[in-house]
DNA sequence: AATGAATGAGGTTTCATTCAT
DNA sequence: AATGAATGAAACCTCATTCAT
């Protein structure tokens, strides 16, 4: 109790700074065109200081990425219960994505982010097991499940191939946080781009919907 | 009358040269990784030289695109008939897409290069509309016309809003093209990729059918 | 005639003086402590403009230390005739060595430059034939060849073994050449200095030299 | 009592500590590529500590370079006894390095980390008396005396000139030890090493010893 | 019309050293 | 006595753009 820890606290309260500021810095002029100089000046850290928090700037990048896909999941994960059926899991993916985007933003840096890191991605994954970004894998994973259940319960169209779908919808979702992620901060996180991401997810759940699902599910709309 | 044209003719030669050198390159390697010194080399012309047809690499890079989109409004365009109802007109443009795409993946640096000219589209064409990309202009308006007609003919779902469709379409094949433009060249056009175009395409189709639509229009596959 | 011959010459001019400077810079400050910068500042260049003339660092040293060596292996086979004995031979390396030293200097940035290069010879050179430093391994041969016809002549003592002995020679001129490279340029190329150089060379000459050999070739002295 | 010499004590055993692991890291790395962190990191102390204990980094290596010397000179003196000759005290000189090489691979480190401390050794010495390497002055005396006493008893060359071979002996030996320091670490200690080292020195006692003297010192042969 | 040499600001990273705690 | 966060200068390299010829 006390020295060590307050110091301890302090270190990584930086870190969190270092990482917040990159965040900021990535929303406001996109990932690529922020250096480690500007990172450093928003900090009001020399450059130098920076590695000693974060051994490349590909680290401190990863880093990001996986805390907010770790953050994304977690939140995806505590909202769809075991009893959902595929349909209303779905659902509430679309609509976790919408609520979290309405309070931080956070997932835009999450795909866009993760460009700068494996550009490859989604196909690359499918070659090699040994993935450098697992919470994409887990992710992909999820959206499989759900979709199978889906088939399996006859909440979605018996079309649907799971694996395949679920990489449609990573990409229809990463596409979408790219659009926003490239906008001028002033003009993100405003209802004109919620409600474009409320078309998109909801012309996605009436694609893989089966005919005979509750039309309830088919509306994002948040009544 | 004569040298005058000769030379006015040769010019125009040039400059299509350099722009498909770079197109050619910028398929190979990314847009963002292609340099104007490389561009140079392969036109077998100095660095300078560029600038004398371009005021800048952007103003190049304006041009591919501009090509680009032309090219593949009037593809669409020459396929899609005046009897066409709206869903078989949406049928034909990814087709159309997944056509050009087989043929000389083209269509992966129309989106591909926008990116890297106007990031704030779609939705800053909203706010303005003294527009700097006429052609997405176009585009979009090209969509939500077919959409508008598809809803009044019924073979659309009556919840389709036009102008908001057209966005969610336009961002959705926006960001495949993204996807499939940070693919290193020897993983691009690949069955793949085609199948995994086709996936997506026709989750959007059924997303926005009417109930009564001829089902045979919600299948992509080339029979 | 006339416009390019003169931006060519021009152009290996500039090559020339880049090559100058750098050599110069090395001479005074040793390999290591010179900079890009520093040589650009001498050069009065732009940092960029070395990178026009010059790949990398490595390739502009790479070349420094070709041309040193091709000059120098090119001035040793010039003295050496083919009726020499073996210890004449080497009694003319010895020579060539002393004075192309007593001239420019050029053999301190030999050997000097070298080591940045490929510090691991002259032991890895045995290991893989596949040699990244050409010259060194022709220096090797030449004198482990002029080293077997001398044992071969009875100019030489019959227990030198050739491969080892030129190892050693190379070791040796090499030790000194680095020691001197180290100097500050003041005390470079002082009669002190030669007089070391051919104190350490007759030791040599008189350490594989056969007994029966003529006295005369073990000194250096320019009688 | 006992306080104040117990702290004494254990600030000398760290300070040795920090030598030591210095030593192994620069055996392993080569000076160059050892810095203060990995050296602090090594001892499991802060670089701030290091600091404590020597005022900056040259003054760390200089001391070690001091204690190998000493241990050196001391190794050798040990082993050379009043009564021989010259010229078996130079082959005593001979033995001694490659029996401690051998051992312990320290004189690696003795001239190596010397060369980064004072390259302008061994001409400098020669200018000013105020030396700041004394041990290597001790060097140069002993190896000086034992020349003389060779000439004197009629061991060596009478052509052998003390203090101008003592330099060349200098460095020779220097010079094998930098291009051994250079190699990385598994291929050090080797017998291709010590048979080069063998031979060189071979060289030199050939190259010194007088005409009459006793053949069996001309060899190195562990016998 | 064309060249291509040159610039200059930018990029990431390393490291000896200092200093408040 | 010890820490370790911080600095700041230095390293190598890239690239869009300009301009005298």
């Amino acid at each position: 109790m006390g020295i060590y820890e307050r110091k301890e606290r302090e270190k990584n309260e930086r870190r969190a700074l270092i990482l917040d500021m990159a965040r900021r810095l990535i929303l406001e002029r996109g990932v690529d065109s922020v250096s480690m100089q500007e990172l450093a000046n928003a900090c009001e850290l020399s450059k130098g200081a920076l590695y000693l928090y974060f051994d490349n700037k590909e680290a401190l990048l990863a880093e990001i990425f996986h805390e907010a896909a770790s953050a994304f999941i977690g939140y995806v994960h505590e909202r769809i219960r075991p009893e959902d059926t595929g349909l209303q899991a779905i659902h509430r993916l679309w609509s976790s994505y919408l609520e979290l985007f309405g309070q931080s933003s956070d997932v835009i840096v999450l795909f866009g982010v993760k460009n700068a890191l494996a550009p490859e991605y989604p196909w690359k994954a499918e070659a090699d097991s040994g993935d450098a970004i697992p919470e994409t894998a887990a992710m992909l994973g999820l959206i499989a499940d759900i979709l199978a259940k889906g088939v399996a319960d006859g909440s979605l169209d018996p079309a649907v191939v799971p694996d395949r779908v679920a990489h449609s919808i990573m990409m229809i979702a990463g596409g979408i946080v790219e659009n926003i992620a490239r906008l001028p901060v002033h003009m993100r996180n405003h209802t004109l781009i919620l409600e474009e991401m409320k078309t998109t997810f909801e012309i996605v759940l009436r694609g893989i919907a089966s005919r005979t699902c509750d039309p309830g599910l088919l509306n994002l709309s948040g009544e």
